[in-house]
RNA sequence: GGCCCCAUAGUCAAGUGGCGAAGACACCAGCCUUUCAAGCUGGAGACGCGGGUUCAAUUCCCGCUGGGGUCACCA
């Protein structure tokens, strides 16, 4: 039989990070070995927006390069994968085990935060199988006692004292599941054969195999992976940034490298490789190998692992991810990115920026000038580049001669820079370095005649002039 | 606090009853270079502590400390 999981999101409108990990591990366990993965939404609890929410789920997966063989959008033999469409089921079930004296109405209505105990279970009656289950009345599980263990593939052996999770609740007064018991009906009915979900779930197995072992189920296999945390040692939130898969493609990460580092947490393919396409990273999971410690979310790391992904990455998808980030900040518009000759400019600024192109934002960093008519603002602490006065006269001069210079090549450029710096009795670099900082309003990017290429003749000539105009000399 | 789990450098992470304890990011220095990035070379940096078991423990056991998770009619 093959193999079957499931990631179960609750449609929160936010898909974060350790929840797209739990997702990627299951994704490629199934893939793995050729399974089915099936994506169910957990909605048992929500009231509106739970379209919108659901979309930030399916467009999260499938940025990240994952598909799912059943679940919204591919109803299979198993649907509907929807919790909030399954009540029925939950009712019928529990009715079931209200019959075996397996659980028991409760009319107590005792909060959560009520610590005393409920006596519900001592007023049982035959009558409560014929009870309507469809709101008034919640449905407590009859704790039958006694020790639950269990192998986790990743945590190993674990064992649990029944009697510290009391009767709890499978059915609430508004007549819908509560997530423990959901959660069973729903894998049984489903055939899920593994449950791979975060670590945060394991005191919630045992309740789960006591309804399993009630019903006389057949549990799957578990393995609680170890969280992912922030930065600081924390848990991950919001304002750490990077906390939401959504982030990470707005901030222009690859898919690809983001499946490859998030992989890289919490799991290793046991020897020194890092670099992993999601073929080979299907081809080598292992839910074996997934460490049970917690894993510190480490954004130079992910930095880095894209950056191995770009060089790999052609030269017009890199302007891609450019052009829309450009266009997210508004340097440049939709219009404008539909205009070859403009992508032509950008995959001209991205190729010069080569390697220093690690992800996406960083076209802000070093491009940002080239998408603007304005000359860059030059910030006082690199005005000693363009104070002194024989370096201004170079300036000046090379100024003028390129934007005479009636052959607009590298090589030319690169005459006339080295030409005028060596006849104003200077060395190349002071020279080069004011032209950087007048044209870019920074001391770093691409070489600088492709710098002053890009940058245009009529732009350089303007954009030295304002530079000279704003620093003022200094003796 | 009860229960459960975890513990190799700042971070990710390999690994074993006997090793000079991998590798990567980050960091430092040098080379290259017009700057930065990349690349190359070199460097610093780890088995949390205390007891056992053993000829020998980073590795096995116990305790401690530290960290995480969980204790709902949320999921």
């Amino acid at each position: 039989m093959s193999v079957r999981v499931r990631f179960a999101p609750s449609p929160t409108g936010y898909m974060h990070i350790g929840n797209a990990r739990t997702a990627l591990f299951n994704w490629l366990f199934a893939r793995k070995l050729q399974g089915v993965f099936i994506l169910r939404i957990e909605d048992t609890d929500m009231q509106r927006n739970v379209e919108d929410a659901i979309d930030v789920i399916t467009a999260g997966l499938s940025w990240l390069g994952m598909d799912w063989d059943e679940g919204p959008g591919v109803d299979g033999e198993f649907e509907p994968y929807y919790q909030s469409q399954r009540l029925q089921l939950y009712r019928d079930h529990a009715r079931q085990l209200i019959k075996n004296k397996q659980a028991y109405i409760c009319r107590c209505h005792k909060s959560g935060d009520d610590d005393s105990e409920c006596d519900c279970r001592l007023d049982m009656t035959d009558a409560d199988a014929e009870t309507d289950l469809d709101g008034g009345l919640a449905v407590r599980f009859l704790n039958p006692g006694g020790t639950t263990e269990f192998e986790d593939i990743v945590q190993g052996k674990l064992s649990f004292e029944n009697e510290q999770f009391g009767d709890f609740i499978l059915i609430k007064s508004d007549g819908t599941p509560t997530y423990n018991y959901a959660n069973v009906v729903d894998d049984h009915a489903m055939q899920i054969t593994h449950v791979a979900r975060g670590d945060d779930h394991v005191s919630n197995t045992p309740r789960q195999l006591m309804l399993y072992e009630a019903f006389g189920f057949e549990p799957p296999e578990f393995a609680h992976l170890p969280q992912i945390m922030a930065p600081d040692g924390g848990r991950m939130s919001k304002r750490h940034g990077a906390s939401s898969l959504n982030e990470l493609q707005e901030r222009g990460f690859l898919p690809e490298a983001a499946m490859n580092y998030l992989a890289l947490l919490g799991w290793s393919p046991g020897d020194e490789r890092e670099y992993l396409s999601p073929e080979e990273l299907i081809s080598e999971f292992d839910l074996q190998r997934v460490s049970k410690s917690p894993a510190q979310f480490n954004m130079k790391r992910l930095i880095h692992i894209n950056s191995l992904h770009m060089e790999n990455t052609p030269l017009e998808r890199r302007a891609r991810l450019a052009a829309g980030i450009l266009v997210d900040r508004g340097l440049l518009n939709q219009a404008d990115v539909e205009q070859p000759r403009v992508m032509d400019r950008v995959a001209a600024v991205v190729e010069a920026l080569g390697t220093r192109f690690k992800y996406g934002e960083q076209i802000l960093e070093y491009g940002e000038h080239f998408f603007s008519d304005a000359p860059p603002e030059i910030d006082s602490e690199l005005y000693s580049y363009l104070e002194e006065r024989q370096v201004r006269g170079a300036l000046r001069e090379a100024g003028e001669r390129l934007s005479g210079l009636s052959d607009w090549s590298l090589e030319a450029i690169e005459e006339v820079v080295r030409g005028t710096a060596e006849e104003h009795g200077l060395k190349a670099a002071p020279l080069i370095h004011a032209i950087r900082v007048s044209l870019s309003g920074s001391t770093v990017g691409p070489g600088l005649f492709t710098l002053v290429h890009l940058v245009g003749q009529d732009q350089s000539y303007r954009r030295i002039q304002a530079a000279l105009d704003t620093v003022p000399a200094q003796d």
